[in-house]
DNA sequence: GTGGTCTAGACCACG
DNA sequence: GTGGTCTAGACCACA
């Protein structure tokens, strides 16, 4: 994997090693992140980003406690074997739930129409792709 | 307005005074607050939601600051009557844009199809009307 | 709980961080702090053992991740409620094994006799009570 | 002696040079490894327990410089004729004190009675036999 | 007052 | 080369 996978927003409001965290738990769960997949070091990402080693070492950490990334002694951090890989989609589809609750009811309170809401994030969705 | 419509959910990780905020902002914009409408008193959403006063009040003095609500000398707090009410649709949809990008880019890292988000998406929106 | 209360012993092998998490764990455990029971603050630990509140922050937070304690935002961290208060004797032991099976290792490795080890850990135990 | 007789734990805390510094060291000083015995090759553990020669090196040149190991020129290592072999019982033990320590003050912060604990390690110790 | 985040930089441990 | 730990110090967010 490549540190430029990596999406880093420094200022937001959710702070850098969680933006990572959270980025890296859904690769995995997604299986975009297959197990043994080494991931980029410490001090890639850190440069590559413009951020402090340490706080991509925190990520890592973090993930590591998780059981999600494991230390390869002298070789850096790699997904976890024991990572479950591919995760059904009802299960992915869980992870998703709390954000989708959120929009949900920030729509509503906007009195926005469903339709319009929808439209766009059809639009948003394939952009990706 | 009374107190128990808002929803405050302590140990989130959005803090109770930002919570708050949002959610009063969002029903001014979408109109379900009209200007001219009495909020319910800083102890009396202290009380109902077992929060600290100051962290309401905090709430409602960055809400004044931004001119959406306007202090009534003896009364309360109150929709400002210069709060902009009906936004134009485009102007709400715009509020909701960070949300979608959000929400878009972690579906795709979870490898989810998008006409699963958007149906599921499509439910919520039901649910709430 | 008091700072006091805490051994920490800088120069060891085992990371300061890690010995703070690691009695925390088992005084939460053994129900010596029992759900509720607010802990020293960062600082006041950070002070009364001379070492960086960093250091200590980051036992706290690994022990929020696991759900031993909780943040009471603007008073500091207590245990959590959810937290197992007084597991069974049984759980207990369990956490104590790996240290009793590397401890056996060593001591057959050492060609020492069972009864003279038995009776110094014996002594150890009383001494503490 | 056998490589097969070194138990490696890769992913352990205590890392690889250490596990297998100080499984010998205690096997010497049990006299389960006499003076002259011929320890296996670096490439043969290392083939063995699938580790780095690296550092299966160093662990010996560890020990080498100890004075309990000694470089046989084309044959190998072996277990030094200098090594204090048997040593007396109470020096062996004073190896055994700071794990011992360790156990006594987990137990007492888990709360567990020393009669469970101190059956619990006899049963251990009696297995190994 | 509380904890959280980030930085810069040093030093260590491991392979 | 890899990650881990700790420090000193700054600044922020929350109640």
């Amino acid at each position: 994997m490549d540190a430029s996978l990596l999406t880093i927003t420094p200022g937001a409001a959710e702070p850098i090693y969680r933006q990572i965290v959270e980025q890296l738990r859904r690769m995995i769960a997604g299986g975009q992140l297959p197990p043994g997949e080494l991931l980029p070091s410490v001090r890639e990402v850190a440069g590559f980003h413009a951020i402090n080693p340490m706080t991509v070492s925190r990520a890592y950490s973090l993930l590591e406690g998780e059981g999600l990334l494991e230390r390869l002694r002298g070789t850096g951090m790699a997904v976890a074997q024991r990572a479950r890989r591919a995760r059904s989609e009802a299960e992915r589809m869980s992870l998703l739930e709390p954000r989708l609750h959120d929009l949900a009811r920030a729509a509503r309170e906007l009195e926005l129409p469903a339709g319009r809401v929808l439209r766009r994030l059809g639009e948003l969705l394939e952009d990706g792709e």
